[in-house]
DNA sequence: CGGCCGTTTGAATTGTTTCAAGCTATGTGG
DNA sequence: CCACATAGCTTGAAACAATTCAAACGGCCG
């Protein structure tokens, strides 16, 4: 990967969003690269946190094991979005394990070069807590879902979010373009693989969706769905 | 409320600890005071965020009203808490109501002095990326709860996870100094105030907890409410 | 072709909610 | 100081949403 198209991520990258050009180059530079194969782990929950990550292209899922051995999937993430850094920041173990559901490559940063960058240029201080508040918002809006709605309308909610950050438009409706199981979006709403399969079926026998047996889901009727994420 | 005690209140809050003596008297004169009573709120979910605020003592509830109208408990806070920053730092507009459960006494920066404050000490900026690092975990903690175990089991974690905050230690047990009722439970857990007093009630029937009728809640054997928080 | 994994679907079961009623402290106004 | 209203809690019974259990299906890869 050479300089310019390091740059080019950096600059799509919401942690550097709209900084200095000088900033960009200085960052992209002390970076380095990693491929991770699909269904490898960038790193894995419980690890000790050393790196800052930026996903240059792929796209990961974020899991997180319980202590009892059950498993969720906090998000999805794609291009531009940033992996392990709260991690690294308050110093505690990784607490998630990012698995490219299909080839990813990453930039990645040790803690002490990302720590030099900040005290450098003071402003990505300010893009990180807004990016942390950015989080902290998405959550407390996921814990309001699973605790006040019922599991329809939070496995709309979830697929309009997925779509939101990485639908493709297509003639037949808006695709989401990587693997998307029933396990996965079971594990995102905290619900059932049955309960997702049956509301499914019931959305494609509708119309709404598009996507029998593990091949790409397609919303062909968005508001459909959206009347559903918000029925009372 | 003279220097001293306000510099004591900076000096125990979470954002300030471990700051060097002159940077906690800075902050100390540069915070105005604002008493709430009980019942009052401090702001409303949805104002602009302009102030960042630190519980000097009292306590809040931090609630969030759902577009369909139900409502959530985040959080309750307590003296050192932070509260409003997260809005503030990311200039969008509060997205809570906290909620005087008891009359309670904040120092309050104007968002331009805390910027000063941050300007002029750098390991403010960490020690606030710090704390909302803190926040994500805790949201992350509770959304698996909700969304993996079931009712009983996160009733059990969330009375331990107020009781290790806010508990005081009495001859009968821990005891939770404040009116924490049974709705307040429901909206923390994600359940309804029907189940969540049935639950306490048979834990009382156990001899697990003490506390019927609104009257203040003590864990009496702590050791088993645990039990019941990891049961599989 | 055969095995496997993700999915689909039915039926039984259950945890939790909803509906409904009554209870008990606490406070208020006569 | 007592009747009365109120707010929060308790408890039973019925209803229900979702899970669990069970079985079978359909693509796909080796």
């Amino acid at each position: 990967m050479d300089k310019t198209a390091r740059i080019a991520i950096v600059e799509r990258a919401k942690l550097f969003a709209g900084l200095p050009p000088e900033t960009l180059a200085e960052a992209a530079e002390t970076a380095q690269v990693r491929v991770v194969d699909k269904g490898d782990v960038v790193f894995r929950q419980g690890d000790e946190a050393g790196h800052h990550f930026i996903v240059a292209w792929g796209r990961l899922r974020l899991d997180q094991t319980t202590p009892d051995g059950k498993n969720i999937v906090l998000r999805f993430m794609g291009p531009g979005d940033l992996v392990g850094s709260v991690a690294v920041w308050r110093k505690v173990p990784y607490p998630a394990t990012p698995l490219a559901v299909e080839e990813t490559r990453l930039l990645v940063w040790s803690d002490a070069r990302m720590m030099e960058l900040m005290q450098a240029h003071p402003p990505l201080a300010m893009k990180a807590m807004n990016m942390m508040g950015g989080r902290i918002e998405e959550l407390q809006e996921r814990l309001q879902q699973v605790a006040t709605q019922q599991v329809e309308r939070r496995i709309a909610a979830t697929i309009l979010k997925i779509a939101g950050q990485s639908g493709r438009k297509t003639e037949a409706g808006v695709e989401i373009p990587f693997a998307l199981s029933r396990q996965d979006l079971a594990e995102m709403t905290g619900t059932t693989l049955h309960t997702v399969s049956r509301t499914l079926s019931g959305w494609i026998d509708e119309g709404i969706l598009e996507g029998r047996r593990s091949s790409h889901l397609v919303i062909c009727r968005p508001h459909r769905l959206v009347e559903i994420s918000e029925q009372a």
